[in-house]
RNA sequence: GGGCGUUUAACUCAGUUGGCUAGAGUGUCUCCCUUACAAGGAGAAAGUCGGGGGUUCGAGUCCCUCAACGCCCA
């Protein structure tokens, strides 16, 4: 059988478009990624990861592409490690986000959500939820994600329904979720409250007003500055900092709010900025160090309320409009006029009524940031409105997610917190870097109740169904809970509703009216109650409670509480013999091994996650290790986002470069720093050209491709940039395409691709099926093999090392250095004379090959599995020192184990002086211009000829050397080039006709140079008394043992120089 | 306003507790279409490690300070 059929076979270049759809295909029918929990008693190593599900609104960018790729090089990793490996897959309903972006649809579409009403519009998302769905799978798979794809979930499914419901009622009952005022970031356009992170604060200019109030007592007046008169309506105090000079003097004295004719305090509070006309911070440049405090319609004037007892006065109604209706009792007759003015209406009659009245004192233009809805871009209002909240605040959520860190990476728990005790959990936690660390921590030290209520239809709708009355109609028991209880504070009580298994609560909401609120467990635990009445089911409980006058809430829960209960509510928590699919999950794979997501949620999803899989599993994490991958920036360091045109489709890479390209890159990117910079080039539509495009600024100082760029090779071609479709320039035609957006750092991944495809095709080449022997001892090794072995070991230990510890591009440079310095650059040429006809040699490369494949596997899975096949099929036999048992598929293949019995640092060290060696006669070779197939003569010292013999051919392979000749009493061959190495004179003859002098010179001048530079620098070092006696006795030792080689050098070349002289 | 990060070759980045002559990829230059790979091979040039100060025998690395850029939170 001829030796080199396979390669025959196998294409020239890697083609990952004619590779990847196969490859996948084997994958899903092979179900690599199905997790098989322990069984009862079983024992074994798990390893788990839940997917940070990707919201529904869109497609995948570039940041899922990476953020996936780290967690499926992790899986792929373990799974070849032998560990039971679970990576749920899943996506996020997004609530706000997906509502808004459907609504947009349809009003492109002539409807509007409150037309179709309710149902049809959560059907209407649902489809858009499965399209997106389906697409954000299928750019999973494209990327090579090796999820558990039977066990994908979504947060409104019915596993993680039942979760939320259960997860709910457990926190109600327990007295952790209620219902309660708060001010919100109310959007009166869109009429719900906004979660901070959907406010977008946008510079504004504006006025800053200065009012007078007048005293009381009519001594005089204050005069407060604001930028937002309307809401004087609803003052309660005037507030002055203690500090200031004129507090003494207003202690305990009261103003008459004009308009209101209400008598307001005059109160002390820090908060206060003091005026200073010089001051740089332009707060305290317009202050008048009073300030008009509102707590009904400002949060930080809550605040003042609420350190100060104050009364909170809602003087709007839920479209900001001013109203009388909403808790303003104390209305005047000159007020009144204002009633039903919007607030801009009311803005300026409001000035102009302190105008006429002579209270005006001065207007002054002012700029200020402004939060505005990311729905409707009004101004949002800061409102005071029922919500439901989480009191994330108690000890037994906030203390649970503080004590979970690691007591060294955050050694000071707050004020406040229970310590670290001996709970399962208890400093377990530890961030990856661990700065991040802090990041979390800092949080909670601030953090208030969470508001958990969203006034949308696309989420979990509330499970409290409530009913108002009057009090007297109700009944003894509830009244006698309420007795001596304050407006809003509710209480549980026992009644028919919690004998049906409900929870039952009254609170009351003003002295003549009750609310009765009762929280409705899901079916599956109202089931497993212990109750007095059980003779209701779920929908039972809800049709009575409706008969009996209870609405159910209209508002849906926060996106984040769904999330946060992922590793839970994925696995079938709180009964996974409900769905006989996740029997055994949370035992095996909860808590999960390691999270791995972006800063930006550490916030908002970490620490909600911790805190509910502590609360509900007695302790228990939600995962071990936390991982912040860095965001991806653009060329110029901005983020990457769709307004810019500056982001990365994922799926455009994998086709200009392929999956295992974008892969790799992504993952040798991947330092521990916040930031990495991904330049950005246009792909012409014309010509196929990748060009770096014409830079504009934005007005808001965004380096941006102008939206009309020109062909590198022919400027009257014209195409649309990414960023002129974006801002809406113009649309895309046949004579203005749109131009792709790429970038040149994949060429690396794509590069390294190829390479590891040719290397294989060569290695084919050379390995005769059946001749292999059965066991190759190590004793029958040649250097380069020894060397190689030595390097697997060496490589292994690393690149484990690096991928336990999250250093993702230590783990590719590694990889990158040892298959393409190592096995490509070096071992490959070096055995190239030999390995035909030796079967030992080929019985190592074959198996160096393989286990080349394996390690690569977790990073370039494609491939990597497309390679094995044929790998596989030709290896036989064993070499002594390296475990790799085969496998049909790679991606099922045990990690390769080599025992240190290959270890060789002798040959590794010989092998450097090689390497040195051949570098030395290369380098000559090359400036003599030496075609590549001329054999030169060398003559060395015995020394050298050690060396070159130890490395048995090695050396004359990689230096195209045809013969080594004794120096020893040896004429110098008149045109050899002279050479150093370790102190030694070397000739290199058989070069070329003529040799040219002066070029001879230069180039020994250089080595000179460069020698007599190392001189000085370690004879200073070793003249320096301090570092003699100070630095440690090896490092001093070495000093001298360099110094010396490198004079020897020196001379040598000084040597040379000299015998080149006229 | 608070916190965090970055600044090393033309570009993108490594550089682990201070210690061998500061590295890699891309780009540039020279040579080579050598039967694995031109998406390749061989060689070369290229850095006052952001500025200033300090600690130390010794600083890219530790401390202080200034500057620029970026991110998160308020």
């Amino acid at each position: 059988m001829s030796s080199n059929e396979p390669a025959t076979e196998i294409p020239k270049a890697y083609d990952p478009h004619g590779v990847e759809p196969e490859v996948t295909r084997r994958w899903l029918e092979a179900k690599i990624g199905a997790a098989t929990p322990l069984a009862n008693g079983e024992t074994g190593d798990t390893y788990s990861i839940v997917i940070p599900p990707p919201n529904i609104t869109g497609a995948l960018h570039l940041g899922h592409a990476l953020n996936n790729t780290l967690q499926d090089v992790l899986i792929r990793y373990h799974r070849m490690k032998g560990d039971r490996t679970l990576w749920m897959p899943g996506t996020d309903h997004a609530g706000i986000a997906t509502q808004t972006v459907v609504e947009k649809r349809l009003l492109a579409e002539g409807t509007r959500r409150l037309d179709m009403g309710r149902e049809a519009f959560v059907e209407r998302t649902q489809q858009w939820k499965s399209d997106y769905e389906a697409i954000i799978t299928g750019q999973l798979r494209e990327l090579g994600a090796s999820c558990d794809w039977d066990r994908t979930r979504f947060t409104l499914d019915e596993m993680c329904a039942t979760a939320v419901r259960h997860a709910f009622y457990h926190l109600f009952k327990d007295n952790l979720v209620y219902r309660g005022k708060r001010l919100v970031n109310w959007d009166p356009v869109t009429q719900t409250a906004l979660a901070d992170d959907e406010v977008e604060m946008e510079n504004v200019d504006g006025h800053m007003w200065y009012l007078r109030y007048p005293l009381a007592d009519g001594s005089g007046h204050v005069t407060v500055a604001t930028t937002r008169p309307e809401t004087m309506l609803g003052d309660t105090a005037v507030a002055v900092n203690p500090t200031d000079p004129r507090a003494a003097a207003l202690r305990g004295r009261h103003v008459r709010l004009p308009i209101v004719d209400r008598l307001i305090p005059i109160v002390e509070d820090d908060y206060v900025v003091m005026a200073d006309p010089d001051s740089s911070d332009a707060k305290a440049q317009f202050a008048s160090g009073f300030l008009k405090v509102t707590p009904a319609h400002d949060p930080n004037d809550w605040d003042i309320g609420v350190r100060h007892d104050l009364a909170v006065i809602n003087v709007m109604a839920a479209d900001a409009s001013i109203s009388d209706q909403h808790g303003w009792e104390d209305i005047s007759d000159e007020a009144r006029q204002f009633v039903g003015m919007s607030r801009e209406e009311a803005r300026e009659a409001i000035v102009a009524w302190f105008e006429a009245n002579d209270l005006l004192e001065e207007v002054r233009d002012y700029s200020h940031s402004v939060g505005h809805s990311y729905r409707s871009h009004v101004p949002i209002e800061p409102w005071q409105s029922d919500q439901w909240f989480v009191a994330v605040t108690d000890d037994r959520l906030r203390g649970n997610a503080l004590r979970a860190q690691d007591a060294s990476q955050v050694p000071e728990l707050p004020e406040g917190v229970n310590a670290r005790g001996d709970q399962q959990g208890d400093g377990e936690m530890v961030f990856h870097p661990e700065r991040y660390a802090r990041t979390y921590h800092a949080w909670h030290a601030n953090i208030r109740d969470w508001c958990i209520s969203r006034q949308l239809w696309w989420g979990h709708q509330i499970p409290v169904w409530s009913r108002r009355l009057h009090p007297d109609i109700l009944d003894a028991v509830a009244l006698a809970a309420l007795d001596g209880v304050g407006l809003d504070e509710a209480r549980q009580i026992e009644g028919v509703w919690s004998a049906a298994g409900a929870v039952h609560t009254v609170r009351r909401i003003t002295d003549d009216e009750i609310e009765e609120a009762v929280c409705v467990p899901p079916d599956a635990t109202l089931r497993r109650l212990d109750r007095v009445d059980a003779s209701f089911d779920e929908p039972g409980l809800v049709k009575a409670l409706e008969a009996a006058g209870f609405e159910r809430d209209p508002d849906v829960l926060d996106t984040w509480f769904s999330s946060g209960l992922w590793p839970l509510s994925t696995m079938g928590w709180p009964y996974p013999e409900d769905f006989p699919d996740s029997i055994g999950l949370l035992e095996s794979f909860n808590p999960t091994s390691v999270l791995i997501t972006g800063r930006d949620i550490i916030t908002l999803w970490v620490s909600r996650m911790t805190m509910f899989n502590r609360y509900f599993m007695d302790g228990q994490l939600a995962f071990e290790d936390v991982f912040i991958n860095t965001l991806i920036q653009d060329g110029h360091g901005q983020r990457m986002s769709k307004s810019l045109g500056n982001g990365l489709d994922p799926r455009d890479v994998i086709h200009t470069h392929g999956a295992d390209a974008l892969r790799f890159t992504l993952v040798q990117m991947s330092t521990d720093t916040q930031d990495v910079r991904m330049p950005v080039e246009l792909i012409c539509p014309h010509t196929g050209e990748v060009f770096a495009p014409e830079w504009i600024t934005t007005p808001a100082g965004h380096l941006v491709a102008a939206p009309i760029q020109h062909s590198p090779s022919d400027p009257s071609k014209t195409m649309l940039s990414p960023y002129g479709v974006a801002i809406g320039a113009a649309e895309p035609t046949d004579d203005v395409p749109l131009a792709r957006l790429t970038s040149p750092k994949f060429d690396l991944g794509r590069n390294f691709a190829n390479k590891v495809w040719n290397a294989t095709r060569f290695a084919l080449g050379r390995v005769e099926v059946g001749q292999l022997p059965e066991v190759v001892d190590e004793t029958v090794h040649l250097f380069p093999d020894r060397w190689i072995l030595a390097r697997l070991h060496e490589t292994l230990a690393r690149v484990e090392d690096a991928i336990e510890n999250y250093h993702y591009n230590v783990y590719a440079d590694a990889l990158y250095d040892f298959i393409w310095r190592d096995v490509c650059d070096r071992y490959l040429e070096a055995i190239k004379p030999t390995v035909d006809g030796n079967a030992a040699q080929q019985a190592v490369l074959a198996a160096v090959l393989d286990a080349v494949l394996r390690i690569l596997h977790p990073v370039a899975p494609f491939v990597t599995e497309a390679l094995w096949t044929n790998v596989s099929a030709v290896r036989r036999g064993e070499v002594e020192g390296l475990e790799l048992p085969s496998s049909d598929l790679l991606a099922l293949a045990a990690w390769p184990v080599v025992n240190d019995s290959l270890a060789d640092p002798g040959v590794v060290e010989a092998f450097e002086r090689v390497d040195q060696l051949v570098g030395s006669i290369r380098a000559v070779r090359s400036e003599r211009n030496v075609k590549p197939k001329q054999q030169v003569i060398l003559h060395a010292p015995i020394t050298v000829r050690e060396l070159i013999a130890t490395a048995s051919g090695t050396v004359e392979t990689l230096a195209g050397v045809g013969e080594v000749l004794e120096m020893e009493g040896a004429e110098r061959p008149a045109a050899a080039s002279s050479l150093t190495f370790e102190g030694s004179e070397l000739w290199l003859s058989g070069l070329a006709e003529e040799i040219d002098l002066d070029a001879e010179r230069s180039r020994l001048q250089k080595i000179i140079d460069a020698k007599s530079k190392q001189v000085s620098g370690f004879e200073g070092k070793l003249g320096n008394p301090g570092y003699v006696n100070n630095a440690k006795p090896e490092l001093v030792e070495e000093t001298r043992r360099l110094l010396a080689a490198t004079k020897e050098d020196l001379t040598a070349a000084e040597t040379a120089m000299a015998a080149l002289a006229p």
